[in-house]
DNA sequence: TCCATAATTCGAGAAATATAGAAATGATTT
DNA sequence: AAATCATTTCTATATTTCTCGAATTATGGA
């Protein structure tokens, strides 16, 4: 990954309601949600969310997709996944016990 | 960790030059590295990178001590810890397999 | 076709952030 | 004590980002 793609996934995280809309898909899983469930959930203007919503579409942590009126929005775990790697790249200088408990410790499931 | 805190490290690292200084410091390791080296590195001016690296401080990713006339900092890999299991809380809805392969792909070591 | 619904795009004003020069702080050397 | 070096703090300006209302697009139903 390169640093203006860590850039771009960073910094659409950065922000409250897209932080929320993103972490609200990351638990919705595949199945994802609809623009309009996000809204009602967060409380957001449509047209504000849509506008985040898009922003984490460019950076790659999310993709859409049209289902009649609704749009469904779905966590891109491959966008995370190079997020990750692109922060822990060449960290420790190759003593994995600095951070191998780092690693350990995201307990997700 | 709250939102807040998460908000703090990503914005943080939503930024050209403190990503490069973090990255700098996740290389670094504990032996962390010194203002004026990494502006050097960075070719950046003494001022703006210390505001950069306080910004980086406050977030708590990054610690300082000084050491004579020089100050030295170091990554804190807690705080990162903390970042990444909070963007992966509650994924996957308890279906290890969708998210399992994520964290493997985290080679840093 | 006409209407209603779901969501997006556009444009402008308000708010937050980044940078750099100048000055100040803290520590070492002479 | 004075000079020097490493770094930070202060302050103003420039830039970017956020949010909202209004208008627009796309789809499905009467």
């Amino acid at each position: 990954m390169e640093i203006n793609q860590a850039l771009d996934a960073l910094s659409a995280l950065a922000q409250p309601m897209r932080l929320d809309a993103f972490r609200l898909l990351v638990k919705a899983g595949p199945a994802g949600l609809c623009a309009g469930e996000i809204a009602t959930r967060l409380q957001a203007r449509p047209n504000t969310l849509s506008a985040n919503l898009a922003h984490l579409v460019a950076a790659g942590l999310v993709r859409n997709t049209r289902e009649g009126r609704q749009i469904r929005y779905v966590v891109e775990m491959e966008g995370m996944q190079r997020l990750l790697g692109f922060l822990m790249e060449d960290c420790c200088g190759g003593q994995p016990e600095l951070c191998r408990p780092v690693l350990e410790k995201i307990v997700c499931c």
